[in-house]
DNA sequence: CGGGATATTGACTCTTATCAATGCCCGTGG
DNA sequence: CCACGGGCATTGATAAGAGTCAATATCCCG
């Protein structure tokens, strides 16, 4: 259950540089980035921990989430390589954050309560741009958690990693199934049932059981409700 | 199922006013707001349309959400006066909103698209504010969705109408067990009975289905997970 | 090539959905 | 003032979907 977390925390190489390393579209360009490494499971910031800091992802996924205190766990999102999170209202963390393979993000000191003019007025509208994209997920994501069946919500996520690396239609799942499942709502056997099934009615092929094909997008667009 | 739609949407003096008739704490204070009111049931906005706006509430209660193909319905959130909705990163709502009884807002012209500093850069600043909030509240909803039992989502739903009540214990639901139903991901049927589970733990008593008097807090903190 | 983590598959259980009947409350009109 | 009607809520019986527990199977990685 908890060889999950705390494996290799490799923070690397924290010398602070000018942001110029553009990875994806919004960049708050007048900040000061550290760059940091972690390894596979890494925690990267802890549900309760005093935050400070918005993160861009450089390379790697990450995974933010939130556990009950018997363990279960929902992953609220999984970011890829441009993407920024960790936005918080107050000072502390509300959901925890993982490597969910050796990944590499850029963390700009960022306090969310800092009163005047601090912040350019660029960086903060960048900022509410991507905070509006995320509450839009989220929207999405509620609606599957809670209204979508198994088969569904597989199909959903499939289509989105996807779109995601490119919509080529074959593409590696950087997670396990495990953390399919935490996305998803539901357990892992769940979660491999519903690949066997996809995979009989012709929807996908795995090369192997991370490496997915799909062979009709179409019939997973119309599942995927 | 369709009679929830279209019933009275009363759109009353539109008649442009400047702020300051604070109601919340966040004020976009150099936005121009048009009151508007609307009767139970009635529509804000819909799914698809073109947005422009972000709304205020200033009395009775906001529904947002998202419908699937089929019918089923996830509600992300309910706003009650003070609140803000209505947030889109481009031109089209992404979900839709609804008075859940009779309502009054104000709608704010906002173009989230606007490039250059045509907004005060204290405004944005409240936006972002606000939009993090709204990302929390998601996420602890995710949470709820994807890995609470029915029980443990009536308790914390419960919690959180009171919190927001003023935590006076005593509170009247504004909405009917069906829009409860499609806020904690469940059926009517499956309120109605952890409603009355809750009542014969001792952990509720209701004067009415809708008037909600929590008996032991501590007990619904506990089984809310 | 071997071994541990990851994934699949099977048998069975349990929670919640579904379908259906009844009850309750409140406003309206006789 | 009381009876009626309609929306809303409760309760019951049954079914279905996903969870749980358990036994392999497979895939990397060293």
């Amino acid at each position: 259950m908890l060889a999950q977390r705390a494996v290799t925390q490799i923070s690397e190489s924290p010398l602070p540089f000018a942001v110029n390393a553009k990875v994806g579209a919004m960049e708050p360009s007048a900040l000061i980035g550290v760059a940091m490494s972690f390894g596979r499971n890494a925690e990267i910031y802890a549900e309760g921990e005093t935050s400070g800091y918005v993160y861009k992802v450089l390379s790697g996924v990450v995974r933010v989430s939130k556990l009950l205190p018997d363990g279960r766990r929902q992953i609220s999102a999984f970011h890829l390589p441009g993407e920024m999170f960790g936005f918080e209202a107050d000072a502390f963390h509300h959901a925890s954050a993982e490597a969910v393979v050796p990944t590499k993000v850029v963390a700009f000191r960022w306090d969310g309560t800092l009163g005047a003019s601090r912040q350019s007025a660029n960086v903060v509208r960048e900022l509410l741009s991507l905070a509006v994209i995320g509450l839009r997920h989220a929207q999405d994501h509620l609606l599957l958690l809670g209204r979508k069946n198994a088969l569904e919500r597989l199909a959903a996520f499939l289509l989105e990693m996807d779109r995601r690396a490119g919509s080529e239609h074959f593409f590696d799942l950087a997670m396990p199934r495990h953390d399919i499942a935490d996305y998803l709502g539901l357990t892992l056997e769940t979660v491999s049932r519903m690949f066997a099934e996809l995979k009989e009615m012709g929807a996908i092929e795995l090369k192997s059981a991370r490496r997915v094909h799909l062979i009709n997008v179409a019939k997973l667009e119309a599942m995927s409700a």
